[in-house]
DNA sequence: CGTGTAAGGAATTCTGACACG
DNA sequence: CGTGTAAGGAATTCTGACACG
């Protein structure tokens, strides 16, 4: 587990009309959020964005909290939050003695 | 593990032009393989196929036969075998002794 | 600020068919 | 059998703008 699990999640492949449909939002509302850069569509050679499932999360994300009130700008500055604490989850987990002893004894 | 995981592998959202990009075959072959019930992809309200990443999978392994000179006759068969066997796996596997212990001392 | 909408153009996808072998 | 292609139409997506508040 982590960040890439070489999945499908953050593969960008959707595009906008699908999103819509598996948001609920409007595609108004979905390109709005990238200029307020929550979300990063992939372009196709001709210019089609093209979304993740991870960055249909992120709308979901932001939908609600658009919902309770809060604004674009400190949904941006939240997510911000949650990258830096993502960097420090990734600091690799120093093993426990007995774990170590566990693994190595044969 | 196992057959549904609840993932995005299986979420048909892809359309083909994205899925002639993944796969490297013409959508001409794309369509050609469905008529020859290889794949199955959604259809949007307004007849758009739609993909998931199991289909690309899938659409991939055909390619690999095909050049190979089997017939998708023959790939049929070949996944309908399969599919049998997949099932088979699905039994509950029994659980052994010592595992049911581990399990239920407290 | 966040979102709706009409506008015009460009890119995508669809089907049925003709072709070759 | 498997695949290419030209044909015509329908659906999708894009951008920049006007609107409201």
């Amino acid at each position: 587990m982590g960040v890439q699990e070489g999945n499908y999640k953050d593969k960008k492949v959707i595009s906008i009309g699908t999103v819509r449909e598996l948001t609920g939002l409007s595609e108004r509302q979905i390109r709005y959020y990238e200029t307020r850069k929550l979300v990063f569509p992939h372009r196709s050679k001709s210019g089609i964005r093209k979304y993740s499932f991870q960055d249909i999360e992120t709308l979901i994300e932001i939908a609600n909290h658009i919902e309770e009130g809060v604004w674009t700008r400190e949904i941006r500055s939240e997510f911000k939050k949650k990258e830096r604490m993502k960097l420090n989850e990734e600091v690799p987990v120093t093993l426990i003695k007995g774990q170590i002893n566990a693994h190595f004894k044969m």
